[in-house]
Parts: C-alpha cells; sequence; structure tokens
DNA sequence: TGTCGTGGTGTTGCAATTACACTAACAAGA
DNA sequence: TCTTGTTAGTGTAATTGCAACACCACGACA
C-alpha cells in the first residue's frame, strides 16, 4: 500500500484511516484471473494481497482513489469500474488505527494490454481464481476477492459487463466459456449463439481468429452504442 | 447524528470522518414510505435527512454502527438490514474534514411496530416516496436515496425481501400492491397469485382481515424455513 | 334486497426454452 | 495427399412457461 503520510492530523471527530483496494479481473482462454500483489511492507509483508492504498483525504473521492491505485500499483488500464461495498471491523487490520476499506471490482481487457508485473518494486501477477481462493491474503482479501467474484458472476446475467473482459474482437467461443464459468454449468452451444445473435448486439466483424491448430472461429465485436440506446428504451440485457 | 466527540485524536496516515446512514424504508398500504428526520444542529439544520451519525471508531463495525444508530435516531426495528454503498465526495460535507459515508439500506415491518417519532428531540417521519424525491435532502441524501430505492425495486424481483416489509401475516393483495410500485407497472392478478403461490412458499394462516368494509381478504404467511432450505438445494426465488 | 367494492378463481394461445447430432474447415502428421 | 484430430458452425421439434382474458363470491351498508 503505502502513501503513509506522516504528517500529524487533529480532528474535531472520531477518525479512521480509509483505503480503496481492487479486485482487478481479467479473462484469458484458460478462465478468469485476479491481479494480485505480494506485499512489500508492513503489515503482511511477502503475503499476497488486492493491490490499494490509502485514500488522500480531502483532495479525492473513493473512485479517483480506486483509479489512482489502479495505475500505481499494476499499470494496466481498466475498461469498467464499481463500487463493491466497504469493509470497517476494527479487527480487519492489525495496526493501531481503525482501517476501514473501500473495495472496488474492476474489469480488464486482458489480451490488448498484454500481462504485466507492477510498476514499483512489487510483484503484481494474474492468478486464477481458483488458485486465489485457495491462497491466503492478507487482511480480509479473501472474503472481499469471494464477494467480488459472487458480485461479477451474477451480475453477468443481466448485464453486458462482460464484454468489458473480453478483448474488442472476440470468438463466440469465448464469450459462452466465460458464462459457464459465471454460472457454474455447461450451456448448449447452439441455444446459447442464438441467443447472443438474436439479441443483434453482436457485429461480425469479417475477420477470424489467428495461430489456432483447427478451424478459425469468426471474430465479433459488441456494439455499445446499439446496447445504451436499446437499454434507453427499456429494453433488458440477459442471458 | 451527533455523538460529536471533542477528544483530539493524532493519526500516522491521512484520515478521513466516517459516518452511517441509512435508508430505512416501510409499506404501509398507501405505499412505500422512507423514515426521515428533521436535522436538529448544523450543518443544514432544519432541514430533512436520512438518519445516520458517525462510527465510533475503532469500537464498533460497520453494520453494528448502523443498527445503533437506527435505535438511538429512530427507534424502530428492523428485519433487515444492508450495506447500500459508500459516498466519498471530498465536498459532500460542508464541515472542514472529508466525511465520507456508508449508506445502508433497512427494511421495516411498519404495521408490526406503528408508526413513531425518533426517541430524542429531533422530528422523525415516515414520508411517502415520491413526496421524498421532491424533497430537498441534507449532503448528497437525494442521490443516496435514490440509489437505495432503485436498488431496492431491482432486488426484489429475485430476492424475498419484499416479505421482510409486510407484516407476518398479509393479504396477496398487498404483495402484488408492493410489486407493482417497484416494477413500475400493473401485473395481472390471476397470474401473480398463481405464481406465487406454486411457489410454496406461503403458508395459508385460516385468519382474513379485520376492519375492512368489504369482503376480507385471506391472510398468509411466508415461511422463510422453507426459504432457506429451498434455497441451499439451489432454487431460486423470481417474480 | 340491492348495490358497491374487493376477493378469489381456469383456460387457452403464443412465445420462449430446451434438447438434440451432424457436417465444415483447417492444421498437422503419417 | 490422405488421414486424423480438433473445433466451428448450423436447424428442428417437443416442451414448458408466460400472458391474456371475465366472471362469480362475499360482506358491508344503505
Amino acid at each position: 500500500m503505502g502513501q503513509a503520510v506522516s504528517k500529524q492530523h487533529h480532528y474535531k471527530f472520531p477518525m479512521v484511516s480509509v483505503t480503496v483496494d481492487c479486485c482487478i479481473f481479467g479473462w484469458d482462454t484458460d478462465g478468469l484471473h485476479v491481479l494480485l500483489i505480494e506485499r512489500g511492507e508492513e503489515p503482511y509483508e511477502g503475503q499476497w494481497a488486492l493491490p490499494g492504498g490509502f485514500l488522500r483525504s480531502g483532495r479525492e473521492d473513493l473512485q479517483s482513489a480506486a483509479r489512482r491505485e489502479l495505475v500505481e500499483e499494476t499499470g494496466v488500464r481498466v475498461s469498467y469500474l464499481e463500487q463493491l461495498g466497504t469493509y470497517g471491523d476494527p479487527n480487519r487490520d492489525p495496526r493501531p488505527e481503525h482501517v476501514i476499506t473501500v473495495a472496488y471490482i474492476a474489469l480488464v481487457k486482458r489480451i490488448d494490454h498484454s500481462p504485466q508485473g507492477g510498476t514499483d518494486a512489487r510483484t503484481a501477477d494474474w492468478i486464477p481464481i481458483d488458485k486465489s481462493r485457495r491462497m491466503q491474503l492478507a487482511f480480509d482479501h479473501n472474503t472481499i476477492l469471494a464477494d467480488a467474484t459472487n458480485r461479477l458472476y451474477g451480475k453477468l446475467r443481466y448485464d453486458p459487463l462482460g464484454f468489458k473482459l473480453l478483448p474488442n474482437k472476440f470468438p463466440l467461443r469465448d464469450v459462452q466459456r466465460l458464462y459457464e464459468t459465471a454460472m457454474g454449468h455447461e450451456v448448449d452451444k447452439r441455444n446459447f449463439r442464438k441467443k447472443l445473435l438474436e439479441m443483434g448486439l453482436l457485429e461480425d466483424t469479417r475477420e477470424t481468429e489467428t495461430d489456432v491448430r483447427h478451424r478459425a472461429a469468426r471474430l465479433y465485436r459488441f456494439n455499445w452504442k446499439a446496447y445504451k440506446q436499446r437499454q434507453e428504451e427499456g429494453w433488458e440485457f440477459e442471458i
């Protein structure tokens, strides 16, 4: 984390420290991943954690803080950022202050910006979701990440959020894979493709995959403009 | 609000004040209401606001703070409490400190505990939702309340949350009214009742309404135990 | 006993969802 | 160049779920 400001403050009301932590999700052909960092300082030095840091009080709002931390700690460019919730147990941080954290869900198009480490000394790495659940993360980050994953999985059903995880051009297969992980079960290929295409929001770029050693799939693009418009007319996305 | 602690604190990190505000919803035959208070102190003295107050830092978590404020400010007993989100714009509170607020949604069975004012000097009152939207509330409370209302309306569709608003025994008519407000349009009585009853979660108490000057409706009870069980088996509520 | 207001009930047509299996394309290796 | 392996891509029929629809029952009160 960091940005530890050593200036002393005096306040009239009981005060707390506020951090912002991000669950950064990325999709790759081998599944859903989350971007974690190995902490370079106490507490929990050497342990894996969600990237995050202290809110610069009085100077930024929560979402800006999340954006700033994302860039500073991991250098990724997010395609979506949403507040998940706030975690405030007085014992969730071993330091003497009461540290509450506002957690964010961030989605990243991994392929577009290729995997990478952090811009500062700490290691950052994409961890497959399943593996991350078996790791012991710092603070209450296991809980936060579990909540984030559930929210993401749930929201995919009625929000075209998933297309913020996929690259701009993608084969339908990948959409199906993503939804299968989210729903926890397989779905019928024909029915799934039919539903997707009948929405009329997927444009057929006349391109195909490259570098595959089997028949190459067509690439599609999600039409966000058309979606916004349909949405304003009262239409609702659902899969 | 209040609990203004004048003790001075010294901290190592940049710190903020944290408040907790509650959107307390209650249902009555004339629609959905929200419990607001008239502020008794600056800032925004005399203006209506969501009940809330400062987090007692280091001594309670956020949900406990919400519960405490609910009792202190309004004396209501809530049947449901859920975090809505956190609002952190540095300018959302005119005081010099950076005051962020964690907003909660609380549901109350109004009939069971009959309408009432607050337990302290301030006035508390149940305001019809539509009216509340035309009032100018303190801080960013109009935004918060709008978000809360949207979340509540949306969530009713896939969570039997609504039954926490209704009294323990209720006529099906009231369920329908509640859902009609949430969805923003009328629904067919027969289809609605069919769907409700076919879920098998409503018990027919063999009682009927009293004090009505027309044919009295049957009273039903929501079977929470059965719901929990069905839920664990993977079943999902939906209307 | 009639009228007003609300409670309570089934059926049918249409739309949406599910289940289901084969050929096409392409690359790699024999 | 033929065979094999792997994934892409496509249509139809049965079933289920959803939406539309109108009348009698009951109780209060005049």
